[in-house]
DNA sequence: ACAAATCATAACCATTTGGTTATGGTTTTT
DNA sequence: AAAAACCATAACCAAATGGTTATGATTTGT
């Protein structure tokens, strides 16, 4: 069943995003790179200890992924994993196809 | 400040579709219509005043409304509520643009 | 060699969350 | 008029959540 496994994934995700702090890590990450757990905590106003957990959920949904050198761990944003919040989202086709005449438009600015 | 505002409504619909039984009435209200707390309640396996404090979560993200019809209260999804999701993976343009050769081809399908 | 820095984990705590049963207010059915 | 159906709210509870401080392991700087 691939819908099964699939929705737990979403699940994972968007419980992932729905914390607050966890989406301002997220974000900076997306936005200024990879960077260590020191740089994250001076960035997001909790402990130290607060952003390790943050982001060992982020890594359980895939949303982050880290790299060991010496004694600092690069983290950063794998924005591939979004994938099934909009795979989600494309369930609601009505919706979608709404929102198309601003796709549509901004294609259309991008091959004139 | 539009874009506090803006954060707080992502927050509210993410922390609303952020659990499982709240998802699964929304996308039952989306597939099948409008609904009836009680018709709600047989499909979610959970009890009425559980399905009645979903429903008040979901209404609160303005992601559902409701109609009263004597007795019996009448629940629609409001899918434009997703909006502010989207806006907010519109964030990630290297993400999108990744994706935008799925909508480029089902574009040209829709008008060849 | 020692001190300091970086990070993860443990232990703990308060609050939130998602569920339950109980109850009461309307509205419909009999 | 009485009974039943529908729904929301209250009261309650266990578990999950998000935070803290303490600690230890490893690596770097002096």
């Amino acid at each position: 069943m691939p819908q099964v496994n699939s929705k737990f994934v979403v699940n994972h995700v968007l419980r992932a995003l729905a914390d607050p702090t966890r989406r301002a890590i997220f974000e900076q990450l997306t936005r200024q790179g990879e960077q260590t757990v020191h740089a994250l905590t001076r960035y997001a106003n909790v402990s130290q200890p607060a952003v390790s957990k943050h982001l060992t959920v982020l890594k359980r949904a895939k949303l982050v992924r880290h790299r060991r050198e010496g004694r600092e761990t690069h983290y950063r944003a794998q924005p591939e994993a979004l994938a099934p919040m909009v795979d989600w989202l494309d369930q609601y086709g009505a919706f979608w196809r709404e929102r198309f005449d601003r796709l549509e438009s901004l294609l259309q600015r991008m091959e004139p």
